[in-house]
DNA sequence: ATCTGCCGTAACCATTACTGTTACGACAGC
DNA sequence: GCTGTCGTAACAGTAATGGTTACGGCAGAT
C-alpha cells in the first residue's frame, strides 16, 4: 500500500516532546527532534505544524522559540495524530466508475463502501484505545542494552 | 496514505467471475472483466494472477481460455485478497535509524512495532470476517434505480 | 535598535508506487 | 495453421513521500 513514517514520526515527536518537557524544559526545537529521528527538522516543522492545526501542539516565535504540548501526553491517542496527519481512506474505490449497465459494475461501490466503512471504523478504535503516554510508556521499557 | 484501489478491483474481479460462473458459464475472460471495472485487460490479468499465485483463481490458455475460481467465493475472505495483492505492512518507521544515543530514538521503533502489530492484527480479523460470497450478496442487494 | 535563533513556508528534487497502455510471444483448442 | 486469450515486459503519466535549500518573520536578549 506503499506505507508511510507520518504516524511513525508524528508519534515520535510527541513522546520526545512529552520526556523533554518532564525533564524540565519549556520548549522542544524541531532541529532537536530531528536529530533524535534522524531526519530533517523541515520534515519535523511540517508534521508539527498539522499537529497543531489539530490542537495537540504549540509553537512559540522569536527568540527562545520551539513547541510544545497543548494537550497531556495521556489525553492524546493515536487516532487524535492519525487523523491529523493521514488524509484520505485506507482503501480507495475505482479510479473510474465502473460498468453500471453491469449488474457487479453497479453494486460493487456500494458493496465496498459499507464494508470498508466497518473496517475503517475497527481500524479507528484501535488506534483511539492507545495514548501517547502508552506509547512514551513503551518506549522507555525498551531494553538499554540487547545482549 | 496514498491508498489504492488493488483490493477494490480484485473484489470485483472475483465477484464477477463469481456470478459468472453460477450463470452457467466455464470461463471468464480479462477482458469482460475490464469492461465491467472500466479499466484495462491488463490491469485485471496483473491483478488476477497474483490472486491466482495464492490459490484463489485459475487460468487456462489456449482457444477459449480464461480466468474460474479456484475455491468458492464463500470460502474466500478479504484477508485471502489483501494477502495477495497487498505486500507491505500498514504503517512504516522511520526511514532511516533514529539516534539510538537518545532514549526516544532508542525505544521509539519497538514501541511502535509492537503497537501496529495489534493494530494490524485486529484489522486482519475484520478483513477475515468478510467472505467473497458476502460481498457478492451486498453487491446484488444495490438498489437497481436510486430515486 | 540590532542581533540572534528558530519558526513557517515555498520551492525543488529524487524515489517510489500505482495505473494505464502498447506490444508480443506462448499456448491450446478448432 | 488459425484464432483468441493469457503472461509479461516495457514505458509513460500521475501522485505521494521525504529530503533539502532558502528566506522572510517573529520576539526575546543584548
Amino acid at each position: 500500500m506503499s506505507a508511510n513514517s507520518r504516524l511513525t514520526i508524528a508519534a515520535h515527536a510527541l513522546a520526545w516532546i512529552g520526556l523533554y518537557q518532564r525533564q524540565g524544559h519549556e520548549v522542544a526545537t524541531s532541529e532537536k527532534i530531528a536529530a533524535s529521528a534522524n531526519t530533517n527538522p523541515v520534515v519535523i516543522r511540517r508534521l508539527l505544524g498539522e499537529l497543531r492545526r489539530a490542537g495537540l501542539v504549540e509553537s512559540r516565535r522569536g527568540a527562545g522559540a520551539g513547541w510544545s504540548l497543548a494537550r497531556e501526553l495521556g489525553s492524546i491517542t493515536l487516532l487524535d495524530v492519525y487523523d491529523a496527519v493521514e488524509p484520505g481512506p485506507l482503501f480507495a474505490m475505482h479510479r473510474t466508475t465502473p460498468d453500471q449497465g453491469c449488474v457487479v459494475g453497479h453494486g460493487i461501490q456500494p458493496a465496498m463502501r459499507g464494508i470498508y466503512r466497518d473496517i475503517e471504523e475497527t481500524l479507528r478504535d484501535e488506534l483511539a484505545r492507545v495514548t501517547l503516554e502508552k506509547v512514551l510508556g513503551d518506549v522507555l521499557a525498551a531494553p538499554r542494552r540487547p545482549l
